[in-house]
DNA sequence: TGTACATCAGTGAACGCGCGTTCACTGATGTAC
DNA sequence: TGTACATCAGTGAACGCGCGTTCACTGATGTAC
């Protein structure tokens, strides 16, 4: 079996998505785990530590995703443009296969929840989103060098509206119980880009 | 002064918009609204019956925003897509002139709060999701008899982008302590209608 | 005009439960000499 | 090869606090006759 401690993230992570952190008791995790509420304290020395290794990890791996992601589609095409538009295909389709919801929720629910939270954590959320905006925004320009814009456009919005839509799209699956929603609209960026800058 | 039901409700939306509605105690809002804990339960028979009342409040509050503004729009010009253009900017004035946070906040904490809130709760926000996918919707289909958009396009989803679209930007705003990001996403989002329908 | 009763809008003490956290202790494994 | 000690990965009982909720009671206002 894998160590503990991981487990426990793993168990945090499926319950925190199903309910929200707050709502997820440590009682809960460690029998998941099976081991004593005292034996996850040797592993977390508090409930804020567990929130902060869990948001780290997540951050971990969708900062792979997207290189993974946008590395594959710039193999497949080499133009900035048609590249950032299959990346955002494979988004979608990634998005779609996530069963039990996007991890993205993670970063909502703590930016929902972060009176619960330290400092640290507000800071980790906040120059995760920060580093997407950058990353989206290096590849808008370079895309706009090649093709104009046909209207200007504030491209760190732009760039924030990748994460901004994937967000937004997981409250709307949450609240209508209707899944599939942030692919259809991450594939509306789609189109909206392609209007922007192809000819 | 106004009656008490009404200050309970006004003080627990300002908390709630502050730090969620978990986090906001009764004696709490009790001792805001200069009652003892148990004159509160005079008012709400339980914390279920404050919440599902202040979302009642919020979505009838949003849905006459919703009236007002796309109704001064059309106002000021008949075509269907100028007028939705004009509301979608009227609509990112008014979410930067909304200083502490926008109640949209509610429907997204009861989103990610949801094993709090019973049954009823939970549909009423799929209903007021559902309301505007559709009054949207409705404003596109008029607007794609007359312009016929450039690409196919989902109806539905470009619907949906609406409410996606504010409630990502306020998880961004949140999340980086940015204001004005909701703002400037229906802007991009003013943006993409353009150039999707106007030639 | 006075009396009896009902309703409204509370008070304030008490209850019980769940939860995060602490702490003394334990058995298994690893390391030094 | 055996002994002593340290570290690792826990156990399980106890503590205390906050919170939602209940309930008997109360003073002010309204209504019937």
């Amino acid at each position: 079996m894998a160590d503990t401690r991981t487990t426990i993230l793993d168990i945090t992570e499926a319950a925190v998505l199903e309910k929200g952190f707050e709502a997820t008791s440590i009682e809960e995790i460690a029998a998941a785990a099976e081991i004593s509420r005292g034996g996850f304290f040797y592993h977390f020395k508090d409930k804020n530590a567990l929130a902060r290794a869990l948001i780290e990890r997540y951050i971990a791996t969708e900062d792979r995703l997207y290189d993974d992601l946008f590395a594959r589609a710039r193999e497949l095409n080499d133009d900035p443009l048609h590249a950032l538009l299959i990346g955002l295909k494979l988004l979608a389709e990634t998005l779609d296969d996530m069963p039990n919801g996007h991890p993205g929720c993670i970063i909502a629910s703590a930016a929902y929840q972060d009176r619960l939270f330290d400092r640290g954590i507000r800071d980790l959320n906040r120059q995760a989103i920060l580093g997407w905006r950058a990353r989206f925004r290096a590849m808008f320009e370079q895309i706009a060098e090649k093709y104009p814009p046909k209207t200007k456009v504030d491209l760190d919005a732009l760039g924030d509206m990748v994460s901004s839509v994937v967000e937004g799209g997981l409250i709307l699956e949450r609240a209508l119980g209707e899944p599939g929603v942030p692919a259809a609209q991450i594939m509306q960026l789609r189109t909206y880009i392609k209007l922007l800058f192809a000819d």
